[in-house]
RNA sequence: GGCGCCAUAGCCAAGUGGUAAGGCAGAGGUCUGCAAAACCUUUACGCCCCAGUUCAAAUCUGGGUGGCGCCUCCA
């Protein structure tokens, strides 16, 4: 398997540090609003690059962190007059919402900020001690200059920073030995939340918080540390500085970043209020085609979302939901056993196999992968589902093949309820016998009136078929 | 200003040297009592433009044009 690695811009060979074995870090979401379609991008890569791993036999261990102290949080819940926590849990469970819709797994762990302050806290004593933080006031500053190889993920050198920064000026710039520096410790204003420290009462600042979660749960180096191409400079430069100061071995070995999705091409964000949120989007097109969505460009290539683009995904999806239908229809209709001669259509079947394998080997290419999965969806219709004679084997063989490479992608999982009410099977009943009568006015009064409540019939050689809207 | 990315049909989008995947939409057809779904045919003599390298370029090189991102809030 290939992966492009920002570090080194160049796709790469993965070989894990321990064979069999991956360790990946994804930062995860500050939890002060809702998210939105830009926070899911990241969400639904990582989590099907993760599920892709585990089917290529890796044992992955995956941890996604909840930022749930900040400074937007702390002004959120000054609006609402009530405490920090309070909104963190808030959007911890919203956020459990759109994941769980997008067909998001857990992470291994999901650690919070707020759980790990002892091992910040060690953190930043032992940068201290070995003199690359140094304490100003209530704060703890990290000095970019003691780290030699600081910028090198961003490729912004030193100095570009600081003729950059001379231009601005922070509240911080006082009592900052460098401009370039970044906090690690903040003092705790009047009213903030606030953790006691060797520095005083205060909280941490947000790059240490993953260096600390990446640590505690996964160790001194991982294989992967994944999150947006936004967060490479300045979050993940300064996690590296942290972390290769405080432990003296690489932080992770490879780094994924994805692209944005923007709308009339700019980049959707929260600070320039032109985004939408994953609980809209959903209630208008339902969650599976945001994810599908996601997988159908290059994860590092910028998305512009639209309202066509959404629609165009709705579309592509349905017509993977009715070959699955289809299959699960013919197989209650089909005769026992297998047949020998289907087995060039099996062979036939399992090239589309091959190929999204060789997709995904090749730095992760979901777009080229879905590819194979409307290939086989085409083979499945052609040589399947309009041949009546196909045994009950092949069909299972055909449904087994799609639902694990969808399932890779972590696709079909809104299947619709597979059973009918009496009622419906009635009214199903009387249109064939007025069909068979002849009496097709009535006929196309039941269809009518079933898909009124979004029920479809549509006749096969095999019988009615009905599937919900 | 510094660094980087991108440009493929009406729309979305793969493809990094061997003659343009896939999806959506459209047109015509097959099947059907009619539908629906599916299938078949069709939709880029060309991949932003201009040069160059090569037997061969969407793909490599140089120069343009247009768009976007990062440069200490951001996925």
């Amino acid at each position: 398997m290939k992966i492009y690695n920002t570090l080194t811009r160049q796709k790469e060979q993965f070989v894990p540090l321990t064979e069999g074995k991956v360790k990946m870090y994804a930062c995860g979401p500050t939890v002060y609003n809702f998210i939105h379609i830009g926070n899911a991008r990241p969400l639904v890569l990582f989590d099907t690059f993760r599920r892709y791993l585990e089917w290529s036999g890796y044992d992955v261990t995956f941890v996604q962190n909840f930022t749930d102290i900040d400074d937007k949080i702390i002004n959120k819940a000054n609006e609402e007059s009530t405490t920090y926590d309070v909104i963190a849990e808030r959007y911890i469970e919203e956020f459990w919402k759109d994941a769980k819709g997008l067909g998001v797994k857990p992470a291994t762990i999901h650690p919070k900020a707020t759980e790990n302050i002892g091992e910040i806290i060690s953190i930043i004593e032992a940068l201290i001690e070995k003199g690359n933080a140094y304490q100003s006031g209530g704060d703890v500053y990290f000095s970019t200059e003691t780290f030699s190889e600081y910028g090198k993920l961003s490729r912004i050198p030193l100095e570009d920073l600081l003729d950059g920064a001379s231009e601005r000026v922070s509240d911080s710039d006082n009592i900052k030995k460098s401009s370039a520096d970044f906090a690690v410790w903040k003092s705790a204003k009047e009213g903030e939340p606030y953790w006691d420290s060797p520095w005083g009462k205060g909280r941490p600042g947000w790059h240490i918080e993953c260096s600390a979660m990446s640590r505690r749960y996964l160790g001194d180096t991982i294989d992967i540390h994944c999150g947006g191409q936004d967060l490479i400079f300045p979050h993940h430069e300064n996690e590296i500085a942290q972390s290769e100061c405080c432990n003296g071995v690489p932080f992770a070995r490879y780094w994924m970043h994805n692209g944005f999705i923007t709308v009339d091409n700019a980049k959707m964000s929260k600070s320039l209020g032109n985004f939408f949120t994953v609980r809209d989007v959903a209630e208008q097109f339902s969650y599976e085609p945001i994810r599908l969505m996601m997988l159908a460009s290059h994860y590092r290539s910028p998305i512009n979302y639209s309202f066509d683009v959404i629609k165009q995904n709705k579309s592509a999806l349905e017509r993977l939901y009715t070959c699955l239908a289809g299959l699960r229809f013919n197989l209650t209709k089909a005769e026992e056993g297998g047949n020998e001669n289907e087995e060039g259509v099996k062979t036939t079947l399992l090239a589309h196999r091959e190929h999204f394998k060789s997709a995904l080997e090749d730095d992760f290419n979901t777009a080229d992968a879905l590819s194979s999965i409307f290939d086989l969806t085409k083979d499945i219709n052609t040589q399947i589902l309009s041949n009546n004679g196909c045994s009950r084997e092949l069909i299972q063989f055909a449904l087994d093949l799609f639902l694990e490479l969808t399932g890779v992608l972590g696709l079909m999982y809104e299947e619709a309820s597979d059973s009918i009410d009496d009622k419906v099977e009635q009214l199903i009943a009387q249109r064939l016998e007025a069909k068979k009568a002849k009496n097709f006015a009535e006929a196309d009064r039941i269809r009518d009136l079933l898909k009124a409540d979004g029920i479809i019939l549509e006749d096969t050689p095999q019988g009615v078929k009905w599937r919900k809207a």
